[in-house]
DNA sequence: TCAAAAGTGTTTCCCCTACACCCATGG
DNA sequence: CCATGGGTGTAGGGGAAACACTTTTGA
Protein backbone atom coordinates (compact mmCIF):
# COMPACT_ATOMS: atom_id res chain seq x y z
CA UNK A 1 0.00 0.00 0.00
CA UNK A 2 2.75 2.56 1.18
CA UNK A 3 6.07 2.32 -1.23
CA UNK A 4 8.43 -0.47 0.60
CA UNK A 5 11.74 -0.60 -0.62
CA UNK A 6 11.37 -3.37 -3.82
CA UNK A 7 12.12 -6.30 -1.90
CA UNK A 8 15.22 -8.32 -3.37
CA UNK A 9 14.93 -10.92 -6.10
CA UNK A 10 15.16 -13.98 -3.54
CA UNK A 11 17.17 -16.57 -3.95
CA UNK A 12 14.46 -19.08 -5.50
CA UNK A 13 15.31 -21.53 -8.12
CA UNK A 14 12.85 -22.09 -11.18
CA UNK A 15 11.96 -25.00 -12.97
CA UNK A 16 9.78 -26.92 -15.43
CA UNK A 17 8.42 -30.27 -15.22
CA UNK A 18 6.54 -31.79 -17.91
CA UNK A 19 3.84 -34.73 -18.13
CA UNK A 20 4.20 -36.25 -21.09
CA UNK A 21 1.07 -38.48 -21.80
CA UNK A 22 0.46 -41.06 -24.11
CA UNK A 23 -1.64 -43.61 -25.23
CA UNK A 24 -0.10 -47.02 -26.17
CA UNK A 25 -1.50 -50.87 -25.79
CA UNK A 26 -4.95 -49.83 -24.63
CA UNK A 27 -3.44 -48.25 -21.94
CA UNK A 28 -2.53 -44.41 -20.79
CA UNK A 29 1.14 -44.09 -20.40
CA UNK A 30 3.32 -41.01 -18.63
CA UNK A 31 6.89 -40.79 -19.03
CA UNK A 32 9.07 -41.09 -16.15
CA UNK A 33 12.96 -40.96 -15.47
CA UNK A 34 14.80 -42.49 -13.02
CA UNK A 35 16.84 -40.16 -11.29
CA UNK A 36 20.81 -40.27 -10.99
CA UNK A 37 21.33 -37.59 -8.43
CA UNK A 38 19.97 -36.69 -5.17
CA UNK A 39 17.65 -35.77 -3.99
CA UNK A 40 15.45 -38.90 -4.26
CA UNK A 41 18.26 -40.37 -6.13
CA UNK A 42 16.94 -43.69 -8.11
CA UNK A 43 13.34 -42.77 -7.73
CA UNK A 44 11.10 -42.65 -10.27
CA UNK A 45 10.27 -38.41 -11.12
CA UNK A 46 8.86 -36.78 -14.48
CA UNK A 47 11.25 -35.20 -16.93
CA UNK A 48 12.25 -31.23 -16.36
CA UNK A 49 15.36 -29.06 -15.19
CA UNK A 50 16.11 -25.71 -14.27
CA UNK A 51 15.07 -22.83 -16.31
CA UNK A 52 18.50 -21.29 -17.79
CA UNK A 53 18.77 -17.53 -17.80
CA UNK A 54 18.15 -16.88 -21.15
CA UNK A 55 15.32 -18.92 -22.26
CA UNK A 56 11.71 -18.49 -21.36
CA UNK A 57 9.93 -21.09 -19.08
CA UNK A 58 8.22 -22.05 -22.06
CA UNK A 59 10.88 -22.85 -24.27
CA UNK A 60 12.58 -24.71 -20.91
CA UNK A 61 9.70 -26.94 -21.32
CA UNK A 62 10.49 -27.60 -24.86
CA UNK A 63 13.80 -27.76 -24.84
CA UNK A 64 13.55 -30.13 -21.62
CA UNK A 65 11.16 -32.26 -23.90
CA UNK A 66 12.81 -32.24 -26.94
CA UNK A 67 16.01 -33.81 -24.44
CA UNK A 68 13.86 -36.88 -23.73
CA UNK A 69 12.14 -37.13 -26.46
CA UNK A 70 13.71 -36.08 -29.90
CA UNK A 71 10.59 -35.65 -31.11
CA UNK A 72 8.93 -32.06 -32.79
CA UNK A 73 5.93 -30.32 -33.52
CA UNK A 74 4.60 -31.72 -30.06
CA UNK A 75 1.54 -30.31 -27.83
CA UNK A 76 2.75 -29.09 -25.26
CA UNK A 77 0.44 -26.53 -22.37
CA UNK A 78 1.10 -25.17 -19.02
CA UNK A 79 -0.50 -26.69 -16.10
CA UNK A 80 0.15 -25.30 -12.68
CA UNK A 81 3.01 -23.61 -10.34
CA UNK A 82 3.63 -25.77 -7.78
CA UNK A 83 5.34 -23.31 -4.89
CA UNK A 84 5.29 -24.83 -1.78
CA UNK A 85 8.84 -23.76 0.51
CA UNK A 86 9.43 -27.58 1.20
CA UNK A 87 8.91 -29.28 -2.39
CA UNK A 88 12.68 -29.80 -2.67
CA UNK A 89 14.00 -31.01 0.64
CA UNK A 90 17.48 -29.25 -0.26
CA UNK A 91 17.13 -25.93 -1.86
CA UNK A 92 14.18 -23.37 -2.74
CA UNK A 93 12.57 -24.25 -6.15
CA UNK A 94 9.59 -23.54 -7.33
CA UNK A 95 8.34 -25.39 -10.81
CA UNK A 96 6.30 -24.45 -13.61
CA UNK A 97 4.54 -28.08 -14.75
CA UNK A 98 3.58 -28.39 -18.12
CA UNK A 99 1.80 -31.35 -19.88
CA UNK A 100 2.18 -32.56 -23.46
CA UNK A 101 0.62 -35.12 -25.68
CA UNK A 102 2.35 -37.24 -27.85
CA UNK A 103 1.48 -39.92 -30.33
CA UNK A 104 2.96 -43.32 -29.49
CA UNK A 105 4.40 -44.45 -33.09
CA UNK A 106 6.43 -41.03 -33.50
CA UNK A 107 8.47 -41.83 -30.50
CA UNK A 108 8.29 -45.26 -30.36
CA UNK A 109 12.08 -43.82 -30.68
CA UNK A 110 12.68 -43.30 -27.10
CA UNK A 111 11.50 -46.47 -25.70
CA UNK A 112 14.28 -48.31 -27.48
CA UNK A 113 16.83 -46.00 -26.60
CA UNK A 114 20.12 -46.51 -25.36
CA UNK A 115 20.76 -47.68 -21.58
CA UNK A 116 18.95 -44.17 -20.23
CA UNK A 117 16.95 -43.84 -17.37
CA UNK A 118 13.41 -43.15 -19.19
CA UNK A 119 10.59 -45.20 -19.66
CA UNK A 120 6.23 -44.88 -19.90
CA UNK A 121 4.74 -46.06 -17.32
CA UNK A 122 0.60 -46.84 -17.17
CA UNK A 123 -0.86 -43.88 -15.98
CA UNK A 124 -3.08 -45.67 -13.84
CA UNK A 125 -0.07 -47.58 -12.04
CA UNK A 126 2.27 -45.22 -11.39
CA UNK A 127 5.35 -45.23 -8.78
CA UNK A 128 5.90 -43.34 -5.69
CA UNK A 129 7.76 -40.33 -7.47
CA UNK A 130 10.32 -38.02 -6.05
CA UNK A 131 9.02 -33.99 -4.38
CA UNK A 132 5.27 -33.51 -4.93
CA UNK A 133 5.23 -35.11 -8.83
CA UNK A 134 2.40 -37.47 -7.68
CA UNK A 135 0.61 -34.76 -7.06
CA UNK A 136 1.41 -32.74 -10.60
CA UNK A 137 0.37 -36.06 -12.20
CA UNK A 138 -3.09 -36.30 -10.28
CA UNK A 139 -3.56 -32.50 -11.31
CA UNK A 140 -2.58 -33.69 -14.90
CA UNK A 141 -4.83 -36.14 -15.33
CA UNK A 142 -7.85 -34.29 -14.38
CA UNK A 143 -7.10 -31.80 -16.45
CA UNK A 144 -6.37 -34.02 -19.51
CA UNK A 145 -9.41 -35.94 -18.89
CA UNK A 146 -11.68 -32.17 -18.56
CA UNK A 147 -9.95 -30.57 -21.93
CA UNK A 148 -10.98 -33.91 -23.53
CA UNK A 149 -14.86 -33.07 -23.07
CA UNK A 150 -14.17 -29.95 -25.20
CA UNK A 151 -11.09 -29.65 -26.92
CA UNK A 152 -9.23 -31.11 -29.76
CA UNK A 153 -6.83 -32.91 -27.59
CA UNK A 154 -7.03 -36.66 -28.85
CA UNK A 155 -5.86 -36.20 -32.16
CA UNK A 156 -2.11 -34.95 -30.63
CA UNK A 157 -2.05 -38.61 -29.13
CA UNK A 158 -3.17 -40.47 -32.39
CA UNK A 159 -0.96 -40.28 -35.81
CA UNK A 160 -1.69 -37.92 -38.20
CA UNK A 161 -4.26 -40.51 -39.84
CA UNK A 162 -6.90 -42.50 -37.77
CA UNK A 163 -9.63 -44.48 -38.20
CA UNK A 164 -12.97 -43.89 -35.48
CA UNK A 165 -12.25 -46.65 -33.56
CA UNK A 166 -9.01 -45.91 -32.53
CA UNK A 167 -10.19 -42.31 -31.68
CA UNK A 168 -12.94 -43.77 -29.26
CA UNK A 169 -10.52 -45.97 -27.93
CA UNK A 170 -8.39 -43.37 -26.89
CA UNK A 171 -11.34 -41.59 -25.12
CA UNK A 172 -12.34 -44.56 -23.36
CA UNK A 173 -8.53 -45.03 -22.20
CA UNK A 174 -8.22 -41.69 -20.94
CA UNK A 175 -11.56 -41.11 -19.37
CA UNK A 176 -11.71 -44.77 -18.48
CA UNK A 177 -15.14 -45.68 -19.36
CA UNK A 178 -16.71 -47.37 -22.10
CA UNK A 179 -18.57 -45.23 -24.73
CA UNK A 180 -21.36 -45.67 -27.10
CA UNK A 181 -20.27 -46.49 -30.74
CA UNK A 182 -22.83 -44.63 -32.71
CA UNK A 183 -23.62 -41.52 -30.16
CA UNK A 184 -19.56 -41.13 -30.50
CA UNK A 185 -18.99 -41.53 -33.69
CA UNK A 186 -22.13 -38.86 -34.60
CA UNK A 187 -20.77 -36.22 -32.21
CA UNK A 188 -17.55 -36.65 -33.52
CA UNK A 189 -18.54 -36.50 -36.92
CA UNK A 190 -20.78 -33.70 -36.32
CA UNK A 191 -18.35 -31.23 -35.01
CA UNK A 192 -17.04 -31.11 -38.02
CA UNK A 193 -13.53 -31.29 -37.56
CA UNK A 194 -12.60 -34.24 -39.56
CA UNK A 195 -11.63 -34.99 -42.64
CA UNK A 196 -12.53 -38.59 -44.26
CA UNK A 197 -9.30 -39.11 -46.19
CA UNK A 198 -11.36 -41.60 -48.50
CA UNK A 199 -8.42 -44.21 -48.12
CA UNK A 200 -8.91 -46.86 -45.67
CA UNK A 201 -7.16 -49.54 -43.21
CA UNK A 202 -7.19 -53.02 -43.24
CA UNK A 203 -6.88 -54.47 -39.86
CA UNK A 204 -7.30 -58.24 -39.66
CA UNK A 205 -10.34 -60.20 -40.64
CA UNK A 206 -13.06 -57.72 -41.06
CA UNK A 207 -14.24 -55.00 -42.55
CA UNK A 208 -11.40 -52.26 -43.10
CA UNK A 209 -12.07 -49.06 -41.41
CA UNK A 210 -12.09 -45.14 -42.97
CA UNK A 211 -9.16 -42.91 -42.24
CA UNK A 212 -9.45 -39.61 -40.73
CA UNK A 213 -7.46 -36.73 -40.01
CA UNK A 214 -7.91 -33.84 -38.15
CA UNK A 215 -8.77 -30.01 -39.79
CA UNK A 216 -6.41 -27.88 -37.60
CA UNK A 217 -8.28 -24.60 -39.14
CA UNK A 218 -12.04 -25.90 -38.79
CA UNK A 219 -11.54 -25.79 -35.40
CA UNK A 220 -9.75 -22.94 -34.53
CA UNK A 221 -12.42 -20.73 -36.74
CA UNK A 222 -15.34 -23.02 -34.88
CA UNK A 223 -14.21 -22.15 -31.19
CA UNK A 224 -13.47 -18.23 -32.50
CA UNK A 225 -10.17 -18.22 -30.59
CA UNK A 226 -12.24 -18.97 -27.56
CA UNK A 227 -9.88 -21.31 -25.55
CA UNK A 228 -6.09 -22.54 -27.04
CA UNK A 229 -4.36 -20.32 -24.32
CA UNK A 230 -4.45 -22.07 -20.74
CA UNK A 231 -7.57 -23.64 -19.66
CA UNK B 1 18.58 -38.47 -21.38
CA UNK B 2 22.07 -39.47 -20.46
CA UNK B 3 22.83 -37.65 -17.48
CA UNK B 4 23.83 -34.27 -17.26
CA UNK B 5 25.43 -32.66 -13.99
CA UNK B 6 22.87 -30.89 -12.57
CA UNK B 7 22.26 -27.45 -14.14
CA UNK B 8 22.91 -24.77 -11.53
CA UNK B 9 19.88 -22.89 -10.37
CA UNK B 10 19.71 -19.79 -12.42
CA UNK B 11 19.54 -16.56 -10.73
CA UNK B 12 15.88 -15.74 -11.93
CA UNK B 13 13.52 -14.02 -9.26
CA UNK B 14 9.68 -15.15 -8.61
CA UNK B 15 7.31 -13.07 -7.96
CA UNK B 16 3.01 -13.06 -7.96
CA UNK B 17 0.80 -10.55 -9.29
CA UNK B 18 -3.06 -10.47 -8.80
CA UNK B 19 -5.96 -9.45 -10.54
CA UNK B 20 -8.26 -8.15 -8.03
CA UNK B 21 -11.64 -8.06 -9.63
CA UNK B 22 -15.47 -6.73 -8.21
CA UNK B 23 -18.02 -5.42 -9.01
CA UNK B 24 -18.81 -2.10 -8.22
CA UNK B 25 -21.14 0.54 -9.95
CA UNK B 26 -22.85 -1.74 -12.64
CA UNK B 27 -19.05 -2.08 -13.74
CA UNK B 28 -16.29 -5.10 -13.41
CA UNK B 29 -13.10 -3.22 -11.61
CA UNK B 30 -9.95 -4.14 -10.92
CA UNK B 31 -7.52 -3.02 -8.60
CA UNK B 32 -4.68 -1.34 -10.02
CA UNK B 33 -1.42 0.42 -8.01
CA UNK B 34 0.44 3.55 -9.20
CA UNK B 35 4.22 2.35 -8.64
CA UNK B 36 6.66 4.29 -6.82
CA UNK B 37 9.68 3.06 -8.53
CA UNK B 38 11.65 1.75 -11.90
CA UNK B 39 10.59 0.15 -14.09
CA UNK B 40 7.65 2.28 -15.24
CA UNK B 41 7.38 4.16 -12.16
CA UNK B 42 4.29 6.08 -12.41
CA UNK B 43 2.87 3.51 -14.54
CA UNK B 44 -0.05 1.75 -13.42
CA UNK B 45 0.21 -1.82 -12.71
CA UNK B 46 -1.14 -4.87 -11.00
CA UNK B 47 -0.73 -5.38 -7.10
CA UNK B 48 1.88 -7.46 -6.69
CA UNK B 49 5.80 -8.45 -5.37
CA UNK B 50 8.20 -11.04 -5.01
CA UNK B 51 7.96 -14.10 -3.37
CA UNK B 52 10.46 -14.38 -0.29
CA UNK B 53 12.27 -17.72 1.11
CA UNK B 54 10.48 -18.72 3.36
CA UNK B 55 6.76 -18.36 2.22
CA UNK B 56 5.27 -20.53 -0.62
CA UNK B 57 3.77 -18.87 -3.87
CA UNK B 58 0.56 -19.18 -3.08
CA UNK B 59 1.16 -16.97 0.91
CA UNK B 60 2.88 -14.42 -1.26
CA UNK B 61 -0.39 -13.77 -2.85
CA UNK B 62 -2.39 -14.25 -0.10
CA UNK B 63 0.28 -11.76 1.64
CA UNK B 64 0.30 -9.20 -1.14
CA UNK B 65 -3.15 -9.21 -1.53
CA UNK B 66 -3.72 -8.46 1.95
CA UNK B 67 -1.42 -5.62 2.29
CA UNK B 68 -3.36 -3.94 -0.65
CA UNK B 69 -7.10 -4.90 0.92
CA UNK B 70 -7.01 -6.15 4.26
CA UNK B 71 -9.50 -8.41 4.01
CA UNK B 72 -9.40 -11.84 4.84
CA UNK B 73 -11.45 -14.94 3.48
CA UNK B 74 -10.70 -14.02 0.00
CA UNK B 75 -11.09 -16.03 -3.57
CA UNK B 76 -7.81 -16.34 -4.76
CA UNK B 77 -6.91 -18.54 -7.58
CA UNK B 78 -4.02 -19.21 -9.69
CA UNK B 79 -4.24 -17.80 -12.91
CA UNK B 80 -0.98 -18.26 -15.25
CA UNK B 81 3.03 -18.17 -14.78
CA UNK B 82 4.39 -16.05 -17.23
CA UNK B 83 8.23 -16.38 -18.01
CA UNK B 84 9.10 -14.47 -21.17
CA UNK B 85 12.68 -13.49 -20.82
CA UNK B 86 12.22 -10.25 -21.24
CA UNK B 87 9.09 -9.64 -19.89
CA UNK B 88 10.39 -6.95 -17.17
CA UNK B 89 12.97 -4.93 -18.83
CA UNK B 90 16.08 -5.11 -16.35
CA UNK B 91 16.19 -8.08 -14.61
CA UNK B 92 14.72 -11.63 -15.22
CA UNK B 93 11.26 -11.56 -13.19
CA UNK B 94 8.98 -14.95 -13.98
CA UNK B 95 5.47 -13.68 -12.38
CA UNK B 96 2.94 -16.64 -11.08
CA UNK B 97 -0.25 -14.17 -11.94
CA UNK B 98 -3.54 -14.88 -9.52
CA UNK B 99 -7.14 -13.45 -9.71
CA UNK B 100 -8.63 -12.79 -7.00
CA UNK B 101 -12.48 -12.09 -6.35
CA UNK B 102 -13.95 -9.82 -3.45
CA UNK B 103 -17.37 -8.21 -2.57
CA UNK B 104 -16.90 -4.42 -3.14
CA UNK B 105 -18.70 -3.77 0.20
CA UNK B 106 -16.72 -5.86 2.21
CA UNK B 107 -13.49 -3.90 0.92
CA UNK B 108 -14.07 -0.46 1.13
CA UNK B 109 -11.82 0.69 3.21
CA UNK B 110 -8.98 -0.03 0.67
CA UNK B 111 -11.27 2.71 -1.70
CA UNK B 112 -10.89 5.46 1.18
CA UNK B 113 -7.79 5.30 2.13
CA UNK B 114 -5.04 7.41 3.02
CA UNK B 115 -3.10 8.98 -0.25
CA UNK B 116 -2.19 5.34 -1.05
CA UNK B 117 -1.37 4.57 -4.92
CA UNK B 118 -4.49 1.72 -5.19
CA UNK B 119 -7.63 2.61 -6.95
CA UNK B 120 -10.31 0.73 -8.81
CA UNK B 121 -10.35 0.89 -12.41
CA UNK B 122 -13.34 -0.42 -14.65
CA UNK B 123 -12.09 -3.62 -16.10
CA UNK B 124 -13.14 -2.35 -19.74
CA UNK B 125 -11.55 0.74 -19.48
CA UNK B 126 -8.18 -0.20 -17.88
CA UNK B 127 -4.89 1.82 -18.86
CA UNK B 128 -1.29 0.74 -20.59
CA UNK B 129 -0.07 -1.23 -17.69
CA UNK B 130 3.48 -2.02 -17.06
CA UNK B 131 5.69 -4.83 -17.66
CA UNK B 132 3.10 -7.53 -19.61
CA UNK B 133 0.29 -6.89 -17.44
CA UNK B 134 -2.35 -6.20 -19.84
CA UNK B 135 -1.81 -9.51 -21.27
CA UNK B 136 -2.52 -10.90 -17.48
CA UNK B 137 -5.31 -9.18 -16.65
CA UNK B 138 -6.75 -10.35 -20.64
CA UNK B 139 -6.10 -13.61 -19.51
CA UNK B 140 -7.97 -13.35 -16.57
CA UNK B 141 -11.16 -11.61 -17.56
CA UNK B 142 -11.48 -14.65 -19.86
CA UNK B 143 -10.97 -16.86 -17.10
CA UNK B 144 -13.54 -15.35 -14.79
CA UNK B 145 -16.25 -15.22 -17.79
CA UNK B 146 -15.67 -19.19 -18.08
CA UNK B 147 -15.42 -20.10 -14.59
CA UNK B 148 -18.43 -17.88 -13.85
CA UNK B 149 -20.41 -20.35 -16.21
CA UNK B 150 -19.99 -23.37 -14.59
CA UNK B 151 -18.30 -22.52 -11.18
CA UNK B 152 -19.99 -20.64 -8.32
CA UNK B 153 -17.77 -17.75 -8.25
CA UNK B 154 -20.27 -14.62 -8.74
CA UNK B 155 -21.07 -15.17 -5.23
CA UNK B 156 -17.58 -14.45 -4.40
CA UNK B 157 -18.04 -10.80 -5.39
CA UNK B 158 -21.12 -10.61 -3.66
CA UNK B 159 -21.99 -10.07 0.21
CA UNK B 160 -23.51 -12.69 2.86
CA UNK B 161 -27.45 -12.16 1.39
CA UNK B 162 -27.93 -11.02 -2.19
CA UNK B 163 -31.28 -10.70 -4.10
CA UNK B 164 -30.99 -12.49 -6.85
CA UNK B 165 -31.68 -9.14 -9.30
CA UNK B 166 -28.05 -8.52 -7.37
CA UNK B 167 -26.44 -11.78 -8.62
CA UNK B 168 -27.93 -11.40 -12.16
CA UNK B 169 -26.63 -8.15 -12.49
CA UNK B 170 -23.06 -9.40 -11.22
CA UNK B 171 -23.70 -12.34 -14.06
CA UNK B 172 -24.52 -9.53 -16.39
CA UNK B 173 -21.61 -6.87 -15.72
CA UNK B 174 -18.68 -9.92 -16.39
CA UNK B 175 -20.33 -11.53 -19.43
CA UNK B 176 -21.26 -7.81 -20.59
CA UNK B 177 -24.02 -9.57 -21.85
CA UNK B 178 -28.25 -9.05 -21.19
CA UNK B 179 -29.59 -12.09 -19.25
CA UNK B 180 -33.54 -13.39 -19.32
CA UNK B 181 -34.92 -13.03 -16.04
CA UNK B 182 -37.04 -16.19 -15.67
CA UNK B 183 -34.35 -18.43 -17.19
CA UNK B 184 -31.85 -17.09 -15.15
CA UNK B 185 -33.61 -17.45 -11.93
CA UNK B 186 -34.69 -20.64 -12.68
CA UNK B 187 -31.23 -22.01 -13.77
CA UNK B 188 -29.68 -20.57 -10.70
CA UNK B 189 -32.22 -21.72 -8.27
CA UNK B 190 -32.65 -25.53 -9.88
CA UNK B 191 -28.33 -25.92 -8.82
CA UNK B 192 -29.80 -26.01 -5.68
CA UNK B 193 -26.80 -23.74 -4.29
CA UNK B 194 -28.90 -21.02 -3.31
CA UNK B 195 -30.65 -21.11 0.06
CA UNK B 196 -33.65 -18.38 1.07
CA UNK B 197 -33.04 -16.72 3.91
CA UNK B 198 -36.53 -16.21 4.55
CA UNK B 199 -35.79 -12.53 4.72
CA UNK B 200 -36.24 -9.63 2.30
CA UNK B 201 -34.84 -6.28 1.77
CA UNK B 202 -36.92 -2.96 0.69
CA UNK B 203 -34.78 -1.01 -1.85
CA UNK B 204 -36.95 1.86 -2.95
CA UNK B 205 -41.01 2.12 -4.24
CA UNK B 206 -41.36 -1.77 -5.27
CA UNK B 207 -42.05 -5.10 -4.19
CA UNK B 208 -38.92 -5.89 -1.80
CA UNK B 209 -36.50 -9.07 -2.94
CA UNK B 210 -36.01 -12.01 -0.97
CA UNK B 211 -32.57 -12.79 0.17
CA UNK B 212 -30.67 -15.71 -0.75
CA UNK B 213 -27.21 -17.17 0.64
CA UNK B 214 -24.81 -19.21 -0.93
CA UNK B 215 -24.47 -22.88 0.18
CA UNK B 216 -21.09 -24.05 -0.31
CA UNK B 217 -21.38 -27.62 1.28
CA UNK B 218 -23.93 -28.28 -1.61
CA UNK B 219 -22.24 -27.38 -4.33
CA UNK B 220 -19.26 -29.20 -2.93
CA UNK B 221 -20.93 -32.31 -2.86
CA UNK B 222 -22.84 -31.56 -6.62
CA UNK B 223 -19.09 -31.44 -8.41
CA UNK B 224 -18.02 -34.67 -6.39
CA UNK B 225 -14.71 -32.59 -6.11
CA UNK B 226 -14.49 -32.49 -9.63
CA UNK B 227 -12.81 -28.97 -9.87
CA UNK B 228 -12.29 -27.28 -7.22
CA UNK B 229 -8.17 -26.47 -7.45
CA UNK B 230 -7.31 -24.92 -11.17
CA UNK B 231 -9.12 -24.71 -13.84
C1' DT C 1 -18.83 -69.91 -43.42
C1' DC C 2 -17.28 -67.87 -39.46
C1' DA C 3 -15.26 -64.56 -36.45
C1' DA C 4 -14.32 -59.88 -35.73
C1' DA C 5 -14.58 -55.14 -36.03
C1' DA C 6 -16.92 -51.37 -39.03
C1' DG C 7 -20.71 -48.96 -39.77
C1' DT C 8 -25.54 -47.21 -39.33
C1' DG C 9 -31.12 -44.66 -37.12
C1' DT C 10 -34.67 -43.89 -34.13
C1' DT C 11 -36.91 -42.69 -29.97
C1' DT C 12 -36.98 -40.49 -25.58
C1' DC C 13 -36.00 -37.13 -22.37
C1' DC C 14 -34.20 -33.12 -20.59
C1' DC C 15 -32.42 -28.70 -20.84
C1' DC C 16 -32.11 -24.39 -23.02
C1' DT C 17 -34.48 -20.58 -25.14
C1' DA C 18 -37.82 -17.26 -26.20
C1' DC C 19 -41.33 -14.60 -24.54
C1' DA C 20 -45.23 -11.02 -21.35
C1' DC C 21 -47.75 -10.07 -17.50
C1' DC C 22 -49.13 -9.46 -12.48
C1' DC C 23 -47.37 -8.24 -7.63
C1' DA C 24 -45.90 -5.55 -3.74
C1' DT C 25 -44.15 -1.46 -2.19
C1' DG C 26 -42.81 3.72 -1.26
C1' DG C 27 -43.63 8.07 -2.47
C1' DC D 1 -52.44 5.89 -8.05
C1' DC D 2 -48.36 5.40 -10.18
C1' DA D 3 -43.69 4.26 -11.00
C1' DT D 4 -40.35 0.81 -10.02
C1' DG D 5 -38.19 -3.39 -9.73
C1' DG D 6 -39.69 -8.38 -7.92
C1' DG D 7 -41.53 -12.40 -9.22
C1' DT D 8 -43.76 -16.13 -12.16
C1' DG D 9 -45.08 -20.35 -16.55
C1' DT D 10 -45.23 -22.47 -20.92
C1' DA D 11 -44.37 -24.10 -25.50
C1' DG D 12 -40.97 -25.49 -28.94
C1' DG D 13 -36.44 -27.06 -30.55
C1' DG D 14 -31.93 -29.32 -30.16
C1' DG D 15 -28.71 -32.08 -28.29
C1' DA D 16 -27.55 -36.13 -25.28
C1' DA D 17 -28.40 -40.94 -24.15
C1' DA D 18 -30.11 -45.52 -24.73
C1' DC D 19 -30.32 -49.27 -27.67
C1' DA D 20 -29.27 -53.83 -31.90
C1' DC D 21 -28.49 -55.27 -36.25
C1' DT D 22 -26.21 -55.42 -40.97
C1' DT D 23 -21.81 -55.07 -43.63
C1' DT D 24 -17.29 -56.23 -45.10
C1' DT D 25 -13.33 -58.56 -44.86
C1' DG D 26 -9.42 -62.35 -43.93
C1' DA D 27 -8.72 -66.73 -42.59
Amino acid sequence: MIDSPPTPPSPIAVAVDIVVFTVADEDLKVLLIKRGVAPYKDAWALPGGFVREDESVDDAARRELAEETAVEDIYLEQLYTFGEVDRDPRDRVVTVAYFALIDAQSVQILGGTDASQAAWHSMYAAPELAFDHNTILELALRRLRYKLEYAPVAFQLLPEEFTLSQLQATYEVILSQPLDKRNFRRKILNLGILRDTGRTRSDGPHRPARLYAFRQERFEQATGGKVIFSF
